[in-house]
DNA sequence: CTGTTAGCGCCTTCAC
DNA sequence: GTGAAGGCGCTAACAG
């Protein structure tokens, strides 16, 4: 790109105004149609019309102007993604992998925080609808279902919603099965002889149940080894982690409970510390069981039995339903079920 | 995009064509200029008009389009983060702090992963071009200087990279100190009666050295007690950190290496567990720093020494570069540095 | 193969 | 206070 074209700038400052279609169409001799020809592949174009385009192009390091296609093609090529929190070890495999998928495609992401406050969850989804995104990924969806159901009768593009189980119209549901979840890790710690079972669960949120705590209960009561306890309201974190066990541990006492599953990793890693700095022995006094396959649990001390979760997986499926599949909306009647695992380490 | 457009379409396809400001016009009897100054804060309007047109907007649901809006308007509201790896326990606290400032000023985030296979890096800068945001920020910024500098002259707005030291003209460098913080990490592990150090170093990008490790190779050889080894070459990762660590006990007998210096707190995680499936005790036999900061730190058996990094302030930094002080870039010529704090834990 | 015409939805400018 | 024209950069549709 040539800096200046006008020597009375001054260095430092000049700043060329991005080439225009019609800055290209006018150095190479063509109008402005024959450039966007090329632009979009060149195919339809004569040898050599082609070639001085493509010149003029890199001579005037044209981009074109993405909005202004977006604004007479209606599509953007933007999907949007709304994360509640891309601190959990899931939210960046998850947009790193759709990324990949998508950016073959000409697609980009943006990644916008949920904030609850915002119109109840749908603030961000509005966000999104100015944005123009063509298909919207909630990773994962905690807003309540008709505010969910609401948005998207407005809505001109596919939503995804990731970790619920509940169908809602007009939109796809994608979660791990939690049903069968439970039933892995129930079934392995009364294998392991554990019968008093306690939970540690997140805050979640107002008017959603989590799935995940609903499906342990009933795998819990229909165990007939049904949760000691449900310590619940605390943040998914290492300190709620601790803070919940650290409650656990004040409630009850000693060999009350053998074994703690825990909303996640994080908070689990939370627990393992509270046990050891009350002197619990993990895994002889209490087994500790955690969600989501945080690399960290394979080098923690003693490494951490979960339930791992695939978030690139989880990406393909909402890259299939979002762009690649132009049938999915036809069969998405039925929420997308993520057969779960369980990785047995030491902490149980 | 609907499909279809016949009345025909089954029930839940039916989707409503976004409205735009003609509709609202129109149902409340006004020009569109009316709405838009509406829009734009309901100045300079007669207030039964004001109403009028409030009404109309709620009853369509309408929401301005925000790509036309920026076509006229010449600025996005939109930010770019260009993220190396979301993994990083630094990215999510950054872009969530960078969003939590800039959405009150009506700007929002967009984050695409850095991909040097592209145009040496320089790729992903043109998506943001194209996308016409109003400012970016390399987070960190691993491309070659003159891949940036070149970029930053074509390019109408702010641009800001974290992580460097270097002076880029036309660009904002803002970086820990990195200096200062090898001179923290040397004297502490000095003060302990370490001598025979070495550093764990992650794979860094062509024709860039990482100035963390140029920092601390100067500092050990200025302390008297020049590194004992740079292993250099692994990933960033937990793996990264066990193969490094695994590497260096392989080359050296017992007693040889006293202390360990890792690129970042997730290569130190992987060098504890590599000391103890290899029965070094630490911080006995060998000291363990780490970089970052990381929650985990607080909770790892032992609990990890290392130099945190605010990412949040590091975002309100950006911030204000970007968006905030319209003076900035005259003020711009020098690298911001952050002073570096110590943790001290058991790992040391 | 290439050019012309007519917008996409919005805002700026300038009338009234 | 409000409206009418014009254009942001681009592409669809139709000419030739």
């Amino acid at each position: 790109m040539p800096k200046d074209m006008d020597p009375s700038l001054r260095d430092s400052k000049v700043r060329h105004k991005r080439a225009t279609i019609i800055d290209v169409a006018e150095r190479a001799g063509v109008s402005r149609q024959t450039v966007s020809r090329v632009v979009a592949g060149g195919e339809l174009v004569a040898k050599d019309t082609l070639e001085r385009v493509t010149t003029a192009i890199e001579e005037l390091g044209y981009r074109p102007n993405h909005l202004a296609r977006t604004l007479v093609q209606r599509r953007s090529c933007i999907l949007g993604v709304s994360a509640l929190d891309l601190d959990s070890p899931l939210a960046s495999p998850f947009i790193e992998r759709l990324q990949a998928l998508s950016r073959p495609l000409g697609y980009h992401i943006i990644v916008s925080n949920f904030d609850l406050e915002d119109e109840g969850g749908a603030g961000t989804l509005h966000t999104f609808v100015s944005l123009s995104v063509d298909g919207i990924a909630l990773f994962p969806a905690v807003m309540e279902a008709d505010v969910i159901e609401r948005f998207a009768r407005s809505y001109d593009g596919r939503i995804v919603a990731v970790g619920r189980v509940d169908q809602i119209e007009g939109v796809h549901s994608l979660s791990l099965d939690e049903v069968a979840a439970a039933q892995l890790v129930v079934d392995h710690l009364i294998s392991r002889g554990r019968r008093r079972i306690a939970v540690l669960t997140n805050a979640w949120y107002p008017g959603v149940v989590h799935p995940r705590m609903a499906a342990l209960q009933a795998t819990l009561d229909r165990s007939g080894s049904p949760a000691v306890q449900f310590v619940a309201g605390y943040e998914p974190d290492i300190e709620g982690g601790m803070a919940a066990m650290t409650e656990l541990i004040s409630q009850h006492s000693s060999g009350d409970i053998d074994a703690v599953v825990a909303y996640n990793d994080t908070m689990a890693f939370g627990a393992l510390h509270a046990c050891r700095t009350h002197g619990l022995s993990v895994p002889h006094d209490v087994a500790v069981v955690g969600y989501d396959g945080t690399p960290f649990g394979a080098v923690s001390d003693p490494p951490l039995t979960t339930v791992p979760q695939d978030a690139g997986r989880y990406a393909e499926v909402v890259f299939k339903l979002l762009i690649d599949d132009q049938e999915a909306n036809a069969a998405a009647e039925e929420p997308t079920l993520i057969a779960p695992r369980l990785v047995v380490r030491g902490s149980s």
